[in-house]
DNA sequence: TATGAATGAGTCTTCATTCAT
DNA sequence: AATGAATGAAGACTCATTCAT
């Protein structure tokens, strides 16, 4: 647990690690990546990765929750603190996309796996579900959203259709500009938020 | 290759192992499951499974054809065919939910699997995308949906929906009956389809 | 031990569990051949095996005997009793060769696994190697083969000369007319036999 | 592919393991040998083979090649290379004899997997083939073994005779000292190539 | 820090053989 | 006689993890 110190150069060699393990893990997944994979990847030895990491669980767990938090950070930067709540919902959406779009490979990962890992996985993701449950709320109270329906699933469906599109785009079965399928998926979600007919 | 001749018996005991792999698959995922558990599981000695498989991932592949079929006939028999396009959407939709629900076990393999196996789990995924795909053009030309979009990444879109509230259907993390959800489901999908501001 | 009665058909597929065998065996040895090969290449199923042989390694010796008595009656149908025993000793051995490249494959099966079935292989052997010093012996009576050397040893090299052309024979390395390659043995081993220099 | 790069210390342990390998594989034969008896008998833990090994049949291969390699130096070191072509060809004879005395372990392998593993064992054999009928071919130019026979296959009855004398010696099927033994198979070999009546 | 060596439990897979029908 | 089903002991191979240097 006590976080290790690492000189300079540690922090690079950490750093690759991560790195070729993101890559690894979402190329082929968590389960037919092997530490020595990683490693040959990395060029080091395979004793060294244990100098890093207590086991390959953690080595994962970082990965995840490091990507948690950058996407969080992409999420909050997109938003217009004065739109109205629906607004923010779609500008987080297609800054999701392009952040998935971006970090493909991190992305995969948390498709991957998160049924082994349910608490790993999940436990952030509740964070997420909250910060977009927030903003359905307060745009259902803004009259953006009709009511009626759980806020709580409709953010989850907010939070999967971006999942679902950036897992789309990331195996490369639709040929688009990035910014575009963002705009997509923002207007798909809008559609769905506030279409009931 | 050439089909083994299995008496009544023995394709019995094929069912037995296949049922006994869905369960355990899904409870525990493919990987944590051993050939040795499915056969316990199923009370024969281990080597029996090779009798009727070659090895794991041909029992999978099975499994997951099998269960693709059934579904699509579920959407079929759901579908109204004297209603428009767009109901049909809604009604196939309705009646995807109500059936992963109602095979939670097969469906929870599947999406453990999607992303170590893409090329198995994805290969028959074409055909679901073709079917909506062809009723999403049905009910464009029908005036239901408004032109515009590409109408294989609405049936992706639509798809997707489908399979990630099936998901936190399965995992319980909606409190919902199912048929509740099944019709929160059908009215999302139309939104996303239809609603663009 | 106590020898089935089998009816006509019977036989008739015992032998052609035998030959299947053979061919096997001689292509890809003992040990790489399994029941169940043997059985698929006589397109029967693997129970039926135990209903003919008692085990694997019964069925070698019965081809193996077989097989030697076969050659046995090859060899003295060739030889001339009125003539001299380097010359009988001649023709036993182009004989040999003859017959080892008719029956290639039931004799790549000596050299098979002679190593772990030493005594099964071994005694019949025992009794060719007999018969040759035999005539080695008469040979060197008559004064045809010089004394001094160990008769045994001298038949053993006859055997081994034949065994050795009959392999190269078989495995095709050697592009030659059988009677040619025959004649070159007969030559070969008898002036080995009488060449001291 | 890459040849790991292995400290003093590994290449110590896999020598062991070869030597190990060589003494169980000339005892019980290659299918009889077990890796874990391998590593039982080098007194390591059975996942250690694959750290030198890719599987048995590389090591098989490597073992091959090393005895080869000692085996044309042990010939070439017995040869006077001012002495007539066919004397060399006696000299190396016996030389080979004496090798394959002195190492039986090894050549007693070579036997037993030569039918099975045809391609491995017969590959670099071609190397000696080769050189005998060189050999051959100078001797009959210079007029020492006669004319009209083809020089390949009077190597391979060389090569076959040191061979099958050198399995009779091993298997203490005669007992004669073995300089005697070299002497015998010297005669019989010169006596073969030259005696043509 | 870094390396190569070493461990050993865990799994898949094979296959001779037996069984029930 | 014949079949397909079933068994289970072996054995090969993997891989996360630990160790000595």
């Amino acid at each position: 647990m006590a976080a290790k110190r690492h000189t300079e150069q540690g922090v690079e060699r950490k750093r690759q690690l991560l790195d070729c393990a993101a890559e690894l893990f979402s190329t082929r997944g968590y389960a037919d990546t092997r530490i020595a994979d990683i490693c040959a990847a990395a060029g080091v030895a395979k004793g060294l990765f244990y100098w890093y990491f207590e086991n390959k669980e953690v080595l994962f767990a970082e990965l995840v929750t490091s990507m948690r938090h950058r996407l969080r950070k992409a999420q909050a930067d997109a938003m217009d603190p004065t739109a109205d709540a629906l607004t923010r919902l779609r500008q987080g959406t297609e800054a999701s996309v392009q952040f998935m779009a971006r970090h493909a490979g991190y992305f995969a990962l948390l498709e991957v796996e998160s049924h082994d890992r349910p608490v790993l996985v999940g436990q952030g993701a509740d964070v997420h579900t909250e910060d977009s449950t927030r903003l359905v709320k307060e745009a259902m109270a803004e009259g953006l959203i009709p009511d009626g329906r759980d806020p709580e699933l409709l953010a989850l469906g907010v939070i999967g259709a971006v999942a679902h599109f950036g897992h789309i785009q990331r195996t490369g079965r639709v040929a688009m500009d990035i910014d575009d399928l963002a705009a997509f998926v923002g207007t798909w979600v809008v559609g769905a938020l506030t279409g009931v007919r």
